[in-house]
RNA sequence: GCGCCCAUAGCUCAGCUGGAUAGAGCAUCGGCCUUCUAAGCCGAGGGUCAGAGGUUCGAGUCCUCUUGGGCGCGCCA
């Protein structure tokens, strides 16, 4: 039997969150997943909360504040459990900081699974990035192409087996209007690299629009491909061969990498059983010329195949839906794509689901909103490159912000060797880019601004990435890292508290962003945690006795064990949603 | 016209699937560099959570309606 999808967040992947519910559940006779474990308003008030209301039924009934008391009373003490605190509804537990920062810096540095019995080599196949060939990477491409890379750390993370598909569009009429656009005007472009394609595409579009012919004759292009020419196959294999080897570039810069780069075209031997396994369940219908499925409760049918008899994407879809699941055998199947194809992947999975597969259910559109420009809609169709409205090349915004960081990281490393100062650069800029589009929630829509998306200052990347190269600087200097166990009595300020309390949370915020297919929950997690670290670190300015590094050897020692499981945890993070560590800045 | 999504501080956004007094960043103002990196930290001001009903012990969060915005609706993907 396939191992089921995760539909809900694991109860309580904070360790010490799940031994207070264990205690909780056991005095009210409830189960250890029913007990809500929440954070007090008020950190005077104890570092975690019991709200008693969900208890009530397991506790057989009475009324809130009085099962409150009874739980407070009843909680046995001596644990990790110290004192428990009765406060109208809520039961306000304090735990044995002690013990509770041991198993913060142990989950840290620990090889355990990030959170226990998740995955477990469950497969999740994740669709991202997949753009069109003989087209640039566009900045807005960046969206479907972070989130997924993030999706894709998170569930392996997790202990999933993630297979990485970028469904590259290489196939459909598009490409019969690069055919017959490189027919008449090819000549004119000495290299036929992406750019020339792109232009083609461009000029063959705008000529469209004048000459009603053109649209026919693309048609006949693609349809020329589809049925295996050999003169519009080879060159349309140069043109996909040449933008991979482009988009390689740019995946590289951007550090993602695919298991499965197959695209539509793979598909294309696969559509003839889609056709039957519809036609045999009866589901094709003829419609104005071409043939459709109907389904119901849509006004507009889902197309399988044109007037003219060739397939549309929806065909290659189905047959790549399919594929995936007799290939991979998958627990959870995503897409990433944009929020404007939501019809289209509701009308897929239905589909899927009438021609009688059960695992059209774990097939999941996981969408996003839309990149602007100056409050405008890119288009993908539109010309590339400029200020005015058109589209930005990822390359570019890339390379504009790396040269914004770059003389900030120079200024502060004066002595820095010119090699190293360019690959910080590199990953600073780069990193300020992808943060700013995987921090808002998914279906946001987020308009690029450049100001904005190499701001250093604030919720940024580059903030994450100081605040790393500050935990590095830190072990640099002290001169040992510190991995293993320490005393940890020696750890008793409240901003340590509260920086192991912050560490003790990453494993639910991973799981969770699973779950909801969300990374921003992990990117704000990282922000909470980079602050709590900077508090802390700052404390030290005023009073040397609170640095890291300071004349008492064990309290150093026990310090150092912390900044450890802070940068561990940070890298972890940061490679999750797609930055790179950065060892100083 | 039909469908989906969104509305929280001046701006950009969080708010852990219904819990206690709604939080950050930017911007503004005021503090902290003989300091393990000030790309940082602390403090102040700033809110009718678009509006109106409803559901219940409890609603920014759930249901309905209204308003305002976005996106999508047959042979592109």
């Amino acid at each position: 039997m396939a191992p089921s999808a995760p539909s809900a967040p694991p109860t309580h992947a904070n360790p010490c969150a799940a031994e207070i519910a264990a205690a909780v559940a056991a005095v009210v006779g409830a189960r250890p997943e029913d007990v809500k474990i929440d954070q007090p308003p008020n950190r005077a008030l104890g570092d975690f909360a019991v709200p008693a209301f969900p208890l009530l039924k397991a506790a057989g009934g009475g009324a809130p504040p009085a099962l409150a008391a009874r739980i407070a009373a009843e909680l046995p003490r001596g644990g990790l459990i110290v004192d428990a605190t009765a406060t109208g509804p809520f039961v306000n537990v304090k735990v044995d900081r002690v013990r509770a920062i041991a198993m913060a810096i142990d989950a840290a540095v620990g090889r355990a699974p990030l959170v226990p019995d998740q995955g477990q080599g469950a497969v999740v196949c994740v669709d991202y990035s997949s753009p069109n060939i003989s087209k640039h990477l566009a900045y807005h491409h960046i969206r479907s192409t972070m989130l997924g890379h993030a999706l894709v750390e998170i569930f392996t993370a997790l202990g999933y087996r993630v297979v990485r598909i970028n469904h590259l569009g290489d196939w459909g009429t598009t490409h019969g209007m690069l055919l017959a656009a490189y027919q008449r005007w090819g000549a004119e472009y000495p290299t036929i690299d992406v750019t020339a394609l792109n232009a083609l595409y461009v000029r063959y579009r705008a000529a469209m629009k004048e000459e009603p012919g053109l649209d026919a004759e693309a048609r006949a292009w693609f349809k020329r491909l589809e049925d295996g020419d050999a003169d519009a196959r080879a060159r349309w294999q140069q043109f996909r061969d040449t933008s991979l080897a482009e988009f390689r570039k740019v995946y590289d810069l951007l550090g993602v990498a695919f298991d499965d780069e197959r695209g539509e075209s793979f598909y294309e031997d696969k559509m003839p059983e889609i056709l039957e396994l519809l036609a045999g369940k009866g589901l094709l219908e003829e419609s104005e010329g071409a043939q459709v499925v109907k389904i119901p409760g849509d006004k507009t049918p889902l197309l399988i195949k044109t007037g003219d008899g060739t397939t549309l994407y929806a065909t290659r879809d189905l047959a790549a839906a399919l594929y995936r699941q007799r290939t991979y055998g998958f627990a959870r199947s995503l897409y990433v794509v944009d929020r404007g194809q939501g019809l289209h992947f509701k009308q897929l999975f239905t589909c899927l689901g009438m021609l009688g597969f059960d695992w059209a259910s774990r097939c999941q559109h996981v969408p996003f909103g839309l990149v602007r420009f100056g409050g405008k809609k890119t288009s993908t169709r539109g010309a590339v490159g400029g200020s005015g409205g058109g589209q930005f090349l990822l390359t570019d915004v890339i390379a504009e912000a790396v040269d914004e960081v770059r003389p900030r990281i120079a200024e502060k490393n004066p002595d820095m060797a010119p090699a190293e100062l360019e690959a910080i650069a590199h990953a600073v800029g780069v990193g300020a880019v992808v943060f700013a589009n995987v921090v808002p929630q998914r279906d946001r829509d987020v308009d690029f601004d450049m100001e904005k998306v190499t701001s250093l200052s604030g919720d940024s990347g580059p903030y994450l990435q100081y605040t790393l190269a500050r935990c590095w600087n830190i072990e640099r200097k002290a001169g040992e890292l510190v991995d293993g166990p320490a005393d940890w009595t020696l750890l008793s300020h409240d901003a340590e508290w509260a920086v192991a309390r912050k560490l003790l949370e990453f494993g639910e915020h991973v799981a969770r962003a699973a779950v909801n297919c969300e990374p921003h929950v992990v990117a704000h997690y990282l922000l909470d945690l980079a602050g709590e670290f900077s508090r802390w670190y700052t404390q030290g300015n005023d009073d040397a006795t609170l640095r890291v590094i300071c004349d008492d050897l064990p309290t150093r020692r026990a310090r150092l064990a912390l900044v450890h499981a802070v940068k561990r945890t940070l890298t972890r993070g940061l490679t999750m949603l797609g930055l790179a560590e950065v060892t100083r800045m």
